[in-house]
DNA sequence: CGGTCTATTGAACGCTGTCAATCATGGTGG
DNA sequence: CCACCATGATTGACAGCGTTCAATAGACCG
């Protein structure tokens, strides 16, 4: 996955991973609680990760698909710290860490890339407390939309439609939102003529509009 | 700071500290679209960390004191992603990134510290995005307060009094509310005999009701 | 074809935001 | 040294956005 890397190199990154695993849909990846011994890279499929709160309440905090890595909440306390879920079939590569770690003291290329994969989740992160600090329901579901429709493309897809993997009660708790709230905001979309909605199928009518309301101020 | 490393390798650690700086109150330790560059230890001082929109909302996404490291949403794209501030006269050590990376591919114990510490900032935000999804007011300025007393305590400071070093509106911006709602919520404990408040000035009377206001489910 | 899960929609409520006035604090300069 | 001013904090009244509760409809799956 990472560029940069010369042939040789390139043998010597298949060294970490250990092996493949299937994940079915509805079935974890790893609990919170769990020892933590790898990272797992996303070949295909769909996955959400949440915390939970002592008196059971659940946020997501975050939606990952192919080529994304997952599970850099486990190295700080050598347990996880957040579920992951499968959303849809999926496969990741594990890659256990130990062996990340030793090889990215020999191949500076390797340590560059997970050093900027951590940095990448703490700025992604930041973006989120942005939104659910200072943006109205609105706002809040536009950004996502637009967000999924960036990495979507970004594999290949569309842009101006897509299936969503999740519930509005999974959309909700990621954006601080309830499932009624994002389910309004949809029915509010569509009767504006800037999507069409038919439950988890969505199609981009007025991309310039979603962009708009995400960010009003840009569009003087 | 990092424990596990002898004498040996504690004098190559010296070597990541190119030099020290210092910052007065109010002024940047590094500004977002700044060239990335360095991380940086605090010594003394009190930082915020912020976000900004393009349309001009702004975002705390952190309050960083003595001990912790800040600047690691610099490293995925080379440049800053956030502003830090000095909430009060400041001094940091400057650990130039590249140096980090060279000296960490020979000292693991290094290597594993910059991880565990990038680690620990992607599970703190985690817990951040739970606080903001789904607390009230009185929970999050609990959660807060808590939080804050922790890390004061581990530096040797009193359990039971702090001053705060952020005004309401940055404490606001932190915990996703308006500077009105954290007075109010701040004048709600004191008529509960919970804590005293004296603007900045702040004694924990009642520890343990904070606590059941922050995880309501944990005290039946 | 029934049963369950998910999504939509309506109505009423309540928490937090907004607007505004007042007070406290600390720094500055006359 | 004190008056002054700018900044920050508190408090009240009211409005509005999102939640809550509820009913209904639609989709999926055995």
């Amino acid at each position: 996955m990472p560029v940069g890397f010369n042939v040789d190199e390139m043998k010597r990154l298949d060294e970490v991973v250990e092996k493949r695993r299937r994940v079915k849909q509805g079935e974890l990846l790893f609990n919170s609680g769990d020892t933590f011994t790898s990272l797992y890279a996303i070949r295909t499929g769909f996955f959400k990760t949440c915390v939970t709160s002592e008196d059971g309440r659940e946020q997501v905090t975050g939606f990952q698909m192919a080529g994304e890595i997952i599970g850099m909440d486990g190295i700080v306390s050598d347990r996880h710290n957040c579920n992951a879920v499968a959303l849809e079939d999926a496969e990741v590569c594990v890659m256990p860490f130990a062996t990340v770690e030793d090889l990215s003291r020999e191949l500076p290329a390797l340590q560059r890339h997970v050093h900027k994969i951590m940095s990448r989740e703490i700025v992604r992160e930041n973006s989120v407390m942005m939104l659910l600090g200072n943006m109205r329901a609105e706002e809040r579901l536009a950004a996502f939309l637009l967000n999924l429709l960036q990495r979507l493309h970004a594999r290949g897809l569309s842009q101006s439609e897509l299936v969503l993997r999740m519930t509005r009660e999974e959309i909700g708790s990621y954006l601080g939102l309830k499932l009624e709230t994002v389910s309004r905001a949809f029915s509010k979309f569509s009767e504006e003529g800037i999507i069409e909605v038919k439950q988890r199928y969505v199609k981009i009518l007025a991309p310039e509009a979603l962009k708009k309301i995400f960010n009003p101020q840009t569009y003087f």
